[in-house]
DNA sequence: AATATATGTAGATGACTGTCAACATGACAA
DNA sequence: TTGTCATGTTGACAGTCATCTACATATATT
């Protein structure tokens, strides 16, 4: 379990070998390069991008209340959001743009109202 | 679905209700304080606080590919999240600690080294 | 004890971003 | 058309945060 890299062999030939690999430079002398390549993979997937765009839009305090109140009601339009966070319509319209440019809402044009719904994914892992 | 305050009633009714009842100063003229009740509950619930913080752990490239990593790797030690990264040891040390605060990454220390492994909780939603 | 290694802490800096005021757009009514 | 209302856009400002360098702590080894 905990044998990862540290327990393998003595210091000088772990140095040895991270040396021969080429290590980080000023990087610990434990660490071989097998991490750096499982790190580009995950960063390289298609998912890995959308995904921290997600966060990203869920790491605010007045867009998460946005989507958890799009939980118990199933579409509220741009006034009403203003009315639940207290803040100005330009505010309001760039948080809104924020959701829906990550996949998490969707928009609906009605005359002069817009109006958010939850979009039907797996983005739901919301309080 | 989509009339839940424009098409109550007609605009000079909608106006003295919300006024009435206290409305935003500038906001618009559709919007009853329903919604700031509603929100302000979800604020004051203990459950907000803690997945906004999990969510601003995750919102961060490198925190969110930790968690991927760790998700790969039971277990992983700091220069191991290092060589993954290719950070410093101090953004290393601080990302973990914001990772730990936020109840998603554990932490053990072993002698000199120190070890991190997922939380084992629901707080999985990543890629 | 002295040295090397792994990690943590403090302070500074640069980039990002949430916010608002001011202006613009677009729809509906008189 | 003129006016009003809901929303979008722009530019600027302030606060937050990720990152690094330099120093400190702690553990293990010689």
């Amino acid at each position: 379990m905990l044998m990862s890299v540290n327990t393998m062999s003595t210091p000088e030939v772990e140095t040895g070998l991270a040396e021969r690999l080429g290590r980080l430079k000023g990087g610990p002398a434990c660490c071989v390069p097998e991490y750096t390549d499982l790190a580009d993979g995950i960063r390289a997937s298609p998912k890995f991008p959308r995904a921290l765009e997600r966060m990203k839009a869920l790491a605010d305090e007045n867009r998460l209340l946005v989507v958890s109140l799009l939980r118990r009601r199933r579409e509220l339009c741009a006034c009403e959001v203003q009315a639940a966070t207290g803040l100005t319509h330009p505010t309001v319209s760039h948080h809104m743009a924020v959701l829906v440019a990550a996949g998490l809402v969707r928009e609906r044009r009605e005359g002069k109202w817009m109006y958010y719904r939850r979009a039907d994914r797996r983005e739901s892992e919301v309080p």
